[in-house]
DNA sequence: ATTGGCACTCCCCGCTGCTGAGTGCCAGAC
DNA sequence: GTCTGGCACTCAGCAGCGGGGAGTGCCAAT
């Protein structure tokens, strides 16, 4: 039994499946697939494949169906990452042309997750630059009414946080000189750094305020924290929740703890952190018991990370069944993730 | 046979299916509800109800089901909106009690549409409050680099957009001196005024602009006005899709086009624009066939408009399917609708 | 207007038997 | 040793069948 043949075996089977949502057996193995031996042998193959965990039979006498290890080996087994086809990078194109041209952040990541579920007909998800690795790139603070502040956080990675700010009433009104010359050293201590550099340097511009305008400058620098805080939680988009209830999803039942979980972003985002990319493909592959959240149990999540120039900011990637088509998947979420990364740069 | 008792069997009858989500025959419904007439008077009340379009038989010999119209006419029937339970006051309070604290308003927004999601086990829907009828607050000028500055415009709903401008290579760089006078100028023309009156006035800054800044100018114009366009565009934030898949949910099959629908926000943005409330309840029901898009012809939408003093500046509202629980959903979304405008008017 | 009775209609549920795809094993061929 | 054809066996899925039950409409009586 040649060592080849059996991964082209399992190969076959896993495309089979998740072309047709049925567990597959040896004589249809061998019709669709040129493997150039008898079902007799193929059964063999499978026999050993079952014995190493790699696939299983729903039942006595029925088709073979990949587990997640057989996933997971298939996945590893991939001999490169497929080209995108014309039509999938048209596809791109269009969808992402406009956007690019725009250079609100919140627009270019909405096109741009909204593209990537098109693709990949899977849920698609894209976490905002991240801001722990962010740097502030300015603050301004603007007076609305006498003891009524907004202060607005603007990072390098184009995001924007904003606080307001009331000065309790029994402290004095804060006056026009005292907002300039406080933007001035909030910029100051800020600029260039790190959210949590930032907040370790905003420390000083409290014990240096004046004793009478140390209220309202504590309450500013509250509120600055506060907006530096949000920063380093991270955001979300997602789209393409339709795609998981399509005939062809493959989730055919139990869609609830999936949707709960999609829709509580934290289990999201803690995923996708704790995602590592192959450096020769360059996305990360979770497939089905791999994902310890227990409502995700027959997902898989294919991700990659992105970011302007070399630096990693945040991630993308998709969700879908564990029968998902993976080289599809992969392509599409790599593919997107360097358009952004591209879009990001300039 | 009296008038009032066909109402009663009417309400009797959406009750029961909604609970049970079968078609209900007239022994079970003297049964279930103290009539105090036989099934056969029922029957008489059933045919009469059916003959008015209000009930239907899904097929011979089956109880019966509310149509369209007979949701509505229970609807419209209903005494008063029912006051929330202590558990449900308690849940909002819980839920809210800590944004209200919060002044961000994509935190009390997020907060707010969790709690009416989980209040009333179904979709829930909150507009942004609208900017169309929003007014500008303050418009600032944030220099980033010789050619590169952010436009922030921040209304008196607290909602804040920004737009970055790289000013053309060949055009004269941007001085300190000129950032302070345009962003004193620009806060000239559009503090105050609504978003479309604002780019009116934009159009007098951009003619009495210096030849040789005009270039600039019109750069950081043209990024103001689209700012000021995209608060006329709408936006939304939503949570508990997670309910359309629930069990009870009553969406049996077919939820594909729901989602779509869901995720395709204009659809959903444009059926709460074109929803007014009643004078009396404080809320607006859509019930199935009421509703044009074609996905959605077994939906219903109760909601309510929001906003801060007695004018209305948005709406929310919940989505579920016609088989839905009215009289608590009605409930929730006004005790919401109330609460939120009370916190926004702070 | 209401009611009990009655005949009728069908959905639903469980049972049965069949078919077909798929398996494992074995003995023989290469 | 590896592959192959043959063979007996298993079992999910489906169609056909029949009874029970919930529900209806109609009618005559109160």
């Amino acid at each position: 039994m040649t060592e080849p043949r059996r991964l082209a075996v399992l190969r076959a089977i896993v495309e089979d499946y998740v072309a047709t949502r049925e567990p597959v057996g040896s004589k249809a193995l061998v019709e669709r697939h040129a493997l150039g031996v008898s079902p007799a042998t193929i059964r063999n193959d499978m026999a050993a494949l079952e014995e190493e965990g790699l696939i299983a039979q729903p039942h006595t006498s029925a088709g073979r169906v990949p587990t997640d290890k057989g996933y997971r080996a298939f996945v590893d087994g991939l001999p490169a990452v497929r080209p995108l086809s014309p039509p999938e990078r048209r596809a791109i194109e269009r969808l992402l042309g406009d956007g690019a041209r725009s250079l609100d952040l919140d627009d270019v990541l909405e096109r741009t997750v909204r593209a990537l579920a098109q693709l990949t007909q899977q849920v698609a998800v894209i976490q905002y630059p991240s801001l722990a690795r962010a740097r502030v790139r300015h603050v301004e603070l603007v007076p609305l009414a006498p003891r009524r502040l907004v202060v607005v956080l603007i990072t390098d990675t184009g995001r924007v946080e904003q606080r307001s700010v009331e000065v309790a009433p029994e402290l004095p009104e804060v006056g026009p000189e005292l907002v300039t010359e406080l933007r001035g050293r909030l910029n100051a201590a800020t600029a260039g750094r790190r959210s949590d550099e930032a907040v370790a340097a905003l420390d000083a511009v409290l014990t240096s305020a004046r004793p009478e305008d140390a209220g309202a400058v504590s309450s500013v620098v509250a509120a600055l924290c506060s907006a530096l805080a949000a920063t380093r939680e991270e955001r979300m988009v997602l789209a393409g929740t339709a795609n998981l209830v399509r005939e062809a999803s493959g989730f055919a039942t139990s869609l609830a703890p999936v949707l709960e979980a999609i829709e509580e972003q934290v289990v999201v985002l803690r995923l996708l952190a704790e995602m590592a990319d192959d450096p020769a493909s360059g996305v990360s592959v979770r497939i089905g018991s791999e994902i310890v959240h227990s409502g995700l149990s027959d997902a898989a999540v294919v991700s990659s990370g992105y970011g302007s120039g070399g630096e990693v900011v945040a991630r993308l990637g998709v969700l879908g069944p564990t029968r998902m088509d993976y080289p599809t998947s992969i392509a599409g979420v790599r593919a997107v993730a360097r358009y952004l990364s591209k879009v990001l740069a300039r």
